[in-house]
DNA sequence: CACCAAGATGGAACCGGTTCCAATTGGCGA
DNA sequence: TCGCCAATTGGAACCGGTTCCATCTTGGTG
């Protein structure tokens, strides 16, 4: 049992309390003999202070958080697995929330900064409400946000715009006319990317003189099944599109499954681009738009652990590139009557 | 700042702290009105109470260690999600480690139940030592393997050996004679699984009187790239399998590069078969032993959870069945002359 | 040889909850 | 009216570290 306390370890030792806490800590004032009897005695004792009672007297949890919306997404698992890889080596702890219902958005939001259960806070792909960030610098707990925007905050992402012009440019530059947009759905508070990149989408069509047409754009709740249904419904449609730009390489899954389920070639008969460059779209060859996701997670561990150690007063930001890659679920588009 | 502690809620309402406490644990024996008067105290002051004092003086951290290895790994990640979706709904917190260095496993397998870090533990995929096994028991801290085995512990998995055997004799009857094995080192203490297919593999073999060929059999460090590498030399042999079995998904996405890459048709030149079922085998239509990741996951948090309520004496054992689901990437072996 | 600063050390107070015991109050039966 | 018990309540002690201040050495200095 490790009831042993550092009292325990004092007695032991000969020496005070504050002289075993010294020797835990490292501390320099502290002879190498005392040391050296501390030492042997916490060995003997098989001794290992308890964190609860260091992060009381500490006023510190060595801990950070991590607020994940549904942890089943792969764009978001890779995200984690960069954040998990620098804070692995780090001192600290990482708290993982997953965030699956809405309800338990806010409670989340709400308490996990108020209760100090964590040095940081990590929000991966969760765009926070005005109101939820008032709570955050109220209990002034440095945050960074991963995927998500919020003009007070820190924040790592791509320019989601941008990102969504790129995917439906390419489209329009290999003679596509009537592409579609399968997306999660547009008034989600917590998801801004998907508006963004339908802004963009948006552009690229303006920009090319096409006009945008409603029945093109389909929403409804992230996933591939979702996305099937979707597309199958826009393939049905009297003038289909030819291409589709699809929110996530997830959804882009989908798309092809429908395409393939109606008989239809991809890219052949139908252009697919998707969005994320999740590892499944490098085997199933999914043109794609690059968002360094692992790298994002990354950069966000590694800001926000400079921030714990020096905080700045203006919300830093990173902007990572996004990248076209063309893979083979894209093609020039062929006139049917050639 | 949430520096209000519980006496200044005490002093603002009129009553003890002892009284606060109850109310905020929900005790019956405080009267409503009293109820009321700390609630309203509790609201006014943006009063919520610390986490570390509370972990410290209750003696329970009320959280769940969950340690993982290679936290890149999808079967590994697949299993997290269940186990998140269990504790997430919970009232315990998951505190996640990920082991990605053989030295890290020691200290943490060490440190995290001697420090009572949390008030139970879940090991994925990481066989632990016998001395591991000892610690554990000394902090007294509930434990459950997942995707491993130690006879002193609760476990979830399925069994291996008939996995391997399994996967083995489907490539026997589909009349496969040069069978090869790829794998991840055999002799990695933390990883049985992989002695286990291996073991069930060569049963299948005797049983149908194939002699094990020992070049047939290939071992590196986990991974796509290495296994594309094993496969390789494998189909460069002068006389080569015309089949292989893949300790994992992972791993026979990589014999198939490799096979493209020679020239070599799946499945018409090489059968392929993989393990786990990860999400990309259904993609890449994949022929695979199916095991239920996630629901190893459930399975091994709900296990622990009620542990922790109602300790057995002995350990608990969950053994979860294996499947064969054939894809497109077995088929006939067609002798060469026909 | 006296004096002082720097280096070690001991231990009380503290971090902010929980818990348990003693004290207070009110209701009710005798 | 009095005694007794149950329901509430107050608050000291405690959980097990850290920290700061007072105390005690020591070695160097004039």
């Amino acid at each position: 049992m490790s009831k042993t306390t550092i009292r325990d370890v004092a007695k032991r030792a000969g020496v005070g309390v504050g002289t075993v806490s010294r020797v835990l800590n490292n501390s320099p004032a502290v002879s190498e003999t005392t040391r050296g009897k501390v030492q042997s005695a916490i060995e003997a004792l098989n001794f290992s202070p308890s964190l609860a009672a260091r992060r009381l007297s500490r006023g510190k949890t060595m801990a950070i958080g991590v607020i994940v919306p549904f942890f089943t997404n792969p764009s978001v698992v890779r995200r984690l697995q960069g954040i998990v890889s620098v804070l692995s080596v780090s001192k600290y702890d990482l708290v993982l929330f997953d965030i699956e219902k809405v309800n338990q958005r806010d409670s989340f939001l709400r308490t996990i900064p108020q209760r100090k259960m964590a040095d940081g806070l990590l929000l991966v792909s969760l765009t926070p409400t005005d109101a939820d960030v008032e709570q955050f610098s109220l209990a002034n707990v440095p945050t960074v946000l991963v995927d998500a925007y919020h003009p007070a905050l820190n924040h790592v992402r791509v320019d989601n715009i941008a990102g969504g012009y790129q995917a439906t440019k390419y489209l329009i530059e290999l003679g596509h006319h009537k592409i579609g947009y399968i997306s999660d759905y547009l008034d989600d508070p917590f998801n801004s990317p998907v508006r963004d990149r339908f802004t963009g989408y948006k552009q690229a069509l303006a920009e090319a003189g096409i006009e945008f047409r409603a029945e093109y754009h389909c929403e409804d709740r992230h996933g591939r099944f979702q996305a099937q249904q979707m597309t199958h419904n826009l393939l049905t449609l009297p003038d289909p599109p030819t291409a589709i730009f699809a929110y996530s390489d997830t959804q882009a899954i989908g798309v092809i499954e429908a395409a393939q389920e109606l008989g239809l070639s991809v890219p052949d008969d139908l252009s697919v681009i998707g969005f994320d460059n999740i590892e499944a779209a490098e085997y199933l060859h999914i043109t794609t738009i690059r968002q360094a996701l692992f790298e994002s997670g990354v950069q966000g561990a590694e800001l926000l652990l400079s921030l714990m150690q020096t905080p700045t007063s203006e919300p830093q930001e990173i902007l990572l590139p996004t990248e076209l890659i063309a893979r083979h679920t894209t093609t020039q588009y062929i006139n049917g009557t050639f």
